[in-house]
DNA sequence: TGGCGTCCGTAAGCCGCCTTACACATATTA
DNA sequence: TAATATGTGTAAGGCGGCTTACGGACGCCA
């Protein structure tokens, strides 16, 4: 259930703190957005928008976690990325696309701020810095899918796995004891989502793994133990 | 072998004509441009850039074809577009990438123009419109790599086969008595590395089609005699 | 405390596609 | 016209990973 926060000063707040791009603005700028944007909370679980939606809003996350996935007809799931606070999401709105081609739910309780598409570009047609910030952020996304490509067509589901594992490491690493613990609640299914393979294949190589070493586990937590050898399976 | 082409006049000329991007410039721009861009020749076969080359130059397509390819280490190809001309290509060398990840080679004798990326940001700076254009190809590309994606993940070779044939017949179709012949001289092999598949598996796949009557092919050619049938099998 | 839902481990069977192999056809060059 | 390179047809064999199947562990709620 959508909770539509009230309440001026807290949502004005709330939409402007702790958003990357803050740094492109000017204080007016600012302003203006702080006007312009609304902010929504969901709880965990819940779809910020679907596949076939109309395309004309923006996101910033402010708190939580979003994933972006593919649906195909049947209900497989690809992850692309999870979205981290601050980060803005849901970007393609500015490129021409007329409807939602990803799923963006959150995995957390979550509050997002909505930016409208015209307010966006109002602001990106007198500021070529966001609207080359926004450049940088789609070449970054661009990134991301390449390289899952990459990994689907020329590497193996150990491989992919590996190299997911180092990429949550490095965006999501807390370090612990013995190693580094991923930072988030991740079943088997989440993890073969990232990877484009089933819960079965993910859990016998995950399986493999701590075999081996590599990682120690528990429901929904990894710990990697051994980072090097994990990039030498790439 | 690469021909550096002498004279200004006709390299100025050669540059600014044939560009998708000029109904973005003002005249003053456009006469930057010209002083600013330089053109190269290339014999069909011959490559503009590779993976792993700095990624500090953009470029548009005078005349001629030219392929975006991901190699990986083994020299296995996926073909992400064949560029037409008056395209742009190479602009992720404003989204901040240092080198290039894709090989650029001609399909046929070719000649492109090159603008410095600095030439370039300088342009967008004052430009919003032309930042906002740049934008939207980005976008564009973003879809065609999230196609491919999509086919790898959830279809089998045949759908991709079928995709690829009507994404050919749309840009690069001619009419013909019987149909629509792609206007492309497409060894199996170069559809292969288009679909991500292997020559053999190609190969195979069409005859299948020929069999069933939705295509014809000779030696390079081929042409589609069903689109209708053909949109069914994706 | 018991029951139910979610998550995880494991294995057999199957299927699509890659690999390997080779023969033949068609273009290209000498 | 011969000789070589390039493109195409086809088939057997193998393998990675998906599908299907089931039992057990853990967490949550009544």
């Amino acid at each position: 259930m959508k909770l539509h926060l009230q309440g001026d000063v807290a949502r004005r707040f709330w939409c402007v703190e702790n958003f990357n791009f803050v740094d492109v603005l000017t204080p007016k700028e600012l302003e203006e957005l702080r006007r312009t944007m609304r902010s929504v909370a969901y709880r965990a679980g819940e779809t910020v928008y679907f596949p076939g939606d109309p395309s004309d809003t923006l996101y910033t996350l402010h708190h939580g976690r979003v994933r972006l996935a593919y649906l195909d007809e049947s209900g497989r799931r690809l992850t692309l990325t999870i979205i981290n606070p601050g980060e803005l999401f849901g970007e393609t709105a500015i490129t021409g696309e007329q409807r939602r081609r990803w799923i963006a739910e959150t995995l957390e309780d979550t509050v997002v701020c909505i930016i409208h598409k015209g307010d966006f570009l109002r602001l990106a047609q007198n500021n070529p810095r966001l609207a080359l910030k926004i450049t940088k952020l789609l070449g970054e996304r661009l990134v991301e899918i390449e390289n899952k490509l990459e990994d689907l067509l020329f590497k193996g589901v150990n491989a992919r796995l590996a190299r997911t594992l180092l990429q949550l490491v490095q965006k999501h690493g807390e370090s612990e004891a013995d190693g580094v613990r991923i930072g988030l609640k991740l079943t088997h299914e989440e993890l073969a989502h990232l990877i484009g393979s089933t819960r079965e294949t993910t859990s016998l190589a995950l399986g493999e793994l701590e075999r081996q070493g590599l990682l120690r586990k528990q429901r929904g937590i990894i710990i990697v133990r051994d980072v090097e050898r994990l990039k030498q399976l790439t």
